[in-house]
RNA sequence: GGUCCGUUCGUCUAGUGGUUAGGACGCCAGGUUUUCAUCCUGGUAACAGGGGUUCGAUUCCCCUACGGACUACCA
């Protein structure tokens, strides 16, 4: 099992994962799977600040509910774990050391204080402040003190930051599977701190030492890591290990294409923007989820997939073994992707059709149940459900396709009114509701032909009819066949429903 | 500002040194539905701009413009 392939998602649990965080963690399974690796969740938990209690469990149902299933993590067996950083803490220190015995890194005893007082002093002139080769070198760190004199801080317990000491003026030339070769001249990059006062690594040196010692094959992330990635590559190079391969996922942007897909695009455009509903615990804000708004899992899934990938061929239909079968991660777009609902909701549309119908009907009892409070017999919600799938795109417009099903109309659209109830309309219904009362196979078999050959025999046209009579049991000139209404609402409602509308409308 | 990345219909995208630049969503029209929606058929619509290279560039190279990411003791 040489060189199976093994990958990671390594979300940091400071909040609900994002619908860009999901995809990430779906191509890494997609890719694992495909090559029949390992499919691995790794918690970055090295921020205490930014810690989030529930997160961590968030991340796992919301994958779980995607159907990704983790094959390592926390909770789950695997041989390179813990898989919380927080309970690796002991094995990064190690790693840092080594790094300032070879050279690679170096001691800074600035305080954030002082840091940030020089950021601004630079920012007032226009000019900026980094932590680089040109500064370090009149920077409170060890590469100006005399090996005793940092000892000494040390003993004295100054707090301190490790540092990694950035090569001047090199070129480095790094490949990615979805970029091709990145160029970039290590001038520009500052001496990122790998190793922070409170005794806890920064995601760089974290991450370099987990994904080594991990065995992870192949880092799939999103592009905000690009910049970053000159950085970790050194860092490999310093520690004398051979680095993964890379991919940087291009990110999903806002549906008007300025910047990143936010928390707040979703509150903005009335879409979701989480897998799952996510309740703030601090300001108890709750944030809409895919799955509480009655998203199909495969169908997220698929409309994910297919932003930012595609197999060159014109299907977009794609159940997750298919994707696994067919993805291919240099077919990865380059760009970013403006995020779409309306495509998202059609994809909702192609998988909600494939659900049977005894499925839908319970799921609508129980909307009904909860949202309106009506009770309602299974046998009844079955046939509406058959009669309004194929308009659906969520279970609760089963109501707003058939409400006229369970509440008789209280009023009338008036543009409707205007343009099917005329002068004499009220006398022609009512002796419609004299023939239906006379009825009582209420099936649409028997139902439609009665109606049917009435009119005929009444010499009226069947607009002047048919019009009025869904006007009356429908408020609207709107719904599904007039004869399933009348056969499903049968005789005793029918007839309420004429009576009531000929009396109103005279 | 600096560094890096990117740019095909409004959106997601296919594609090639010579194509009527293809599909999907949306939109529009027609059909079905005596309604609305679904559905079906058709239509609208794109190679950011300028230079090269070339017999020929949307495709290869350069520049410009525009967009994005990063620029924390956050990930």
């Amino acid at each position: 099992m040489k060189n199976s392939v093994r990958v990671r998602f390594a979300p940091s649990p400071t909040g609900p994962l994002h619908i860009g965080g999901l995809r990430t963690a779906l191509y890494n399974y997609l890719f694992a799977k495909k090559h029949n690796g390992t499919f691995i969740l790794r918690i970055e938990d090295t921020d205490q600040s930014r810690y989030v209690e529930d997160a961590e469990q968030y991340i796992k149902d919301a994958l779980d509910w995607c159907g990704l299933s983790i094959d390592e993590g926390p909770n789950t067996s695997g041989d390179f774990g813990p898989y919380r950083q927080s309970e690796r803490q002991h094995i990064y220190k190690e790693y840092a050391q080594k790094l300032i015995d070879s050279g690679h890194a170096y001691y800074a005893f600035d305080t954030a204080e002082e840091l940030d007082k020089l950021r601004k002093k630079r920012e007032s002139k226009g000019e900026t402040f980094t932590y680089n080769s040109q500064n370090r070198t009149h920077l409170n760190n060890s590469l100006n003190l005399s090996k005793d004199d940092c000892q000494k801080l040390l003993d004295e317990g100054q707090p301190y930051v490790i540092r990694f000491k950035m090569p001047m003026a090199k070129q480095l030339l790094i490949s990615d599977i979805i970029r091709g070769n990145i160029q970039v001249r290590t001038d520009a990059l500052d001496d990122k701190i790998l190793f922070k006062s409170d005794g806890m690594p920064t995601y760089h040196l974290a991450n370099i030492v987990d994904d080594h010692l991990m065995k992870i094959t192949h880092v799939i992330r999103g592009e905000e890591w690009l910049p970053s990635l000159a950085l970790h590559f050194l860092l490999y190079d310093a520690l004398g290990w051979d680095a993964p391969e890379f991919a940087h996922l291009p990110l999903i942007l806002k549906p008007n294409g300025k910047g990143k897909l936010s928390k707040r695009d979703g509150e903005k455009h009335g879409f979701p923007v989480f897998p799952l509903e996510w309740k703030d615990p601090k300001s108890g804000q709750v944030s809409a989820g895919y799955r509480e708004d009655y998203y199909l899992p495969d169908a997220v899934i698929n409309m994910l997939a297919l932003l930012g990938w595609n197999d060159s061929s014109d299907q977009e239909i794609f159940s997750l073994n298919e994707l696994i079968d067919k993805f291919d991660l240099s077919r990865v777009h380059k760009a970013g992707a403006k995020f779409d609902q309306e495509k998202t909701e059609w994809f909702q549309h192609q998988y909600v059709q494939k659900v049977d119908e005894a499925t839908l009907a319970n799921q609508f009892q129980k909307w009904l149940k909860t949202e309106k409070a009506i009770d309602s017999k299974i046998e009844y919600v079955r046939q509406i459900v058959r009669i309004l799938k194929e308009r659906i795109n969520f279970v609760p417009d089963f109501w707003a396709e058939g409400y006229f099903f369970f509440e008789a109309p209280q009023e009338f659209d008036p543009k409707a009114l205007k343009k099917s109830w005329k002068d004499g309309t009220a006398e022609i219904i009512l002796n419609l509701k004299t023939l239906i009362s006379e009825q009582d196979d209420f099936s649409k078999e028997q139902i439609q032909p009665v109606i049917k050959n009435w009119i005929q025999s009444q010499n009226i046209g069947f607009g002047k009819v048919m019009q009025p009579l869904r006007l009356s049991l429908v408020g609207d000139m709107k719904g599904p066949d007039v004869f399933d209404i009348i056969s499903l609402l049968g005789k005793q409602e029918v007839v309420k429903r004429l009576e009531f509308a000929t009396n109103t409308l005279k």
